[in-house]
DNA sequence: TTGTATGCGTTATCAT
DNA sequence: ATGATAACGCATACAA
């Protein structure tokens, strides 16, 4: 039924290491003609190595594995697919995990991963504690962890400047006169969170307004909760704020629903600016002012670094913090917003 | 450095077959005692099995391959995180190809998942002539066919009622009183697209209204086509429709975009329905009211299928056509809308 | 109840 | 330039 190699071999009258070399371009040379007659017999056979088996053999799988926290999650979705990208460029097939936010099935994949020998590890860990760290350092693959920094010495990361992107969407709303300013951030137990967070004070305490608690929402990443968190800053009869620094696209998108069900003019009454740069954000209403992650490098550094640690062992790993860009569009209420085809043409759609 | 089944076995003194069978759980018993000594000798070594020897031997790589046209696009990440959720329930790791619309690199991912030899492929046709269909057929691997059917007996196929849900959409539309609807059409060249306009067509003519081709724009899926076709169809100053039925959310967001600048008042100047019920659907604004995706089960029977052909070669490859339902949000008209948070628990957000 | 031995399909080393 | 052969790490049929 399956055939292999030998049959090729067989079949062309050779020995089946011939059929590797020819198959594999060496690493020894074959002679023109029997070249040819390996050729023919693979054609003739439909012939197809087997790569468990070659695998096996030469130690490598050319395979990553992926653990996202959030498959849902549209700013992951992105990221994977940069990853997926860069990985194909370099000639590698993907395993993809999510986690759902769930701290043993992140586990459980990355053991899965492992013991089916992928080559690297990319990892966005979920919130909390990461508990398949300590298996990840037994396993002496080359492992990688994206936008979730995790405090640990000696492990390649790949993150984005997280507080210092904050700051600066936090300085364009105060820029545009806004005082009051509110704060929809993500959950307390992840970083780029607790940096976002904090970059946002920052540059608030920097100009001297004040954020008080009763103004700032730690909720889950997620439309959903977004909105909730908006409905609850903006529903009260209390003086609103002018301003919401929003801690992802994702979130924002559940804050502007809310605005257009409670009557809240954005960006008239109030001015929003997020973070991540997702697709959909050019799309919102109004199209959001987002500070913009660079996802194809991110892509091709988180892959980059793995190939850099698989090539050299003993070679550094590497951490990465890359710049995010500011995006405006219409929720930061810019006198011109740049046309929307060309918000598009800022590298948001494919 | 790495530690093999064999190292286990000496430091517990037993052959190396015992640690398979305390390991595996069988095909044989082991005394109780031995067994304590291998598994005190596997935690000892911190010994972990090598998944490719294992596959190689056993034939089976529990590793579904899942080729997708375009991860860019929502509807297609959420199937892939439906179909994810299924394999990982059944025990199962996917690897995951996204084929950027390019049927070169589709054939080249269903080439090495074959090769890698995953159990089963999972296939989202991209559009256009499918060229790896001969090569699937001929690896004798299962597989199954995902929401683009393809016209071949004796292949699996797991897709939804597109031109049924299309024409309830658009009588819905009809419905409200809308009699001059227009069209926002996927490609020409994929399956759902022709059958949700087919849809759409009879539900149209059944009701005695005319569908002139210059109110239907066969556009590429995406945000910006759809945005672009609206432009083209709402921006002229001739009449304009009254209703527009779009054989996408993602296309319909782009509409929407194109409302907002062009003035035009949605519902009250054009009502919309849409197809697929992406998550971002219940967010858009207003929230459009869509023909809603059963992406869980999509993803149920997909795998189900796969796991199926697997236990026997021999069954015939089922097709099923799964209903889609609509879910009225704003965009359509209706006097009383669900409140948003219940769109929300309509399966919508995980 | 346990040890031995063979094979899975490949690659690579060693002869020829 | 080519043929034989030994691993790779594991699972299992068979012998003990």
């Amino acid at each position: 039924m399956v055939v292999r190699r030998r049959d090729v071999a067989e079949l062309a009258g050779v020995s089946p290491a011939v059929v590797s070399y020819v198959l594999n371009g060496g690493p020894r040379g074959v002679a023109p003609e029997t070249k040819e007659r390996v050729l023919a017999a693979v054609q003739q056979l439909n012939y197809r190595p087997n790569g468990i088996a070659r695998s096996l053999r030469i130690n490598r799988t050319m395979t990553l594995g992926l653990v996202i926290p959030d498959a849902s999650n549209p700013f992951f979705a992105e990221l994977a697919r940069a990853l997926e990208e860069a990985a194909f460029a370099a000639g590698y097939t993907v395993l993809v995990g999510n986690a759902t936010d769930n701290e043993e099935r992140q586990t459980a994949y990355v053991r899965t991963f492992l013991q089916r020998q992928v080559d690297g590890v990319l990892l966005v860990p979920a919130h909390g504690p990461v508990a398949c760290l300590p298996e990840l350092q037994a396993s002496k693959k080359p492992w990688v962890v994206l936008d979730r920094r995790v405090d640990l010495d000696d492990v390649a990361q790949v993150l984005v400047d997280n507080r210092g992107g904050a700051a600066e969407g936090t300085r364009h709303l105060l820029a545009h006169g806004r005082r009051r300013i509110a704060c929809v951030a993500g959950p307390r137990d992840v970083m780029p969170s607790q940096d976002r967070t904090a970059g946002c004070r920052a540059a608030l305490a920097e100009a001297g307004v004040r954020l008080p608690a009763s103004l700032v929402r730690h909720v889950p990443f997620g439309r959903r909760a977004g909105y909730l968190a908006a409905m609850d800053l903006f529903g009260a009869t209390r003086r609103r704020p002018d301003a919401l620094f929003v801690a992802s696209d994702e979130q924002a998108v559940g804050a502007l629903r809310a605005f257009a069900e409670l009557g809240v003019a954005c960006p008239d009454d109030v001015a929003v600016v997020s973070f991540d740069g997702i697709a959909d954000a050019a799309y919102s209403f109004p199209p959001l002012t987002t500070m913009t992650q660079p996802f194809g490098r991110l892509g091709q550094e988180g892959v980059g670094h793995l190939l850099a640690r698989m090539a050299d062992q003993a070679a550094e790993p590497e951490v990465s913090v890359l710049p995010v860009s500011l995006a405006v569009r219409e929720t930061c209420g810019c006198e011109n917003p740049p046309a929307h085809t060309s918000a598009d043409a800022n590298g948001q759609e494919r």
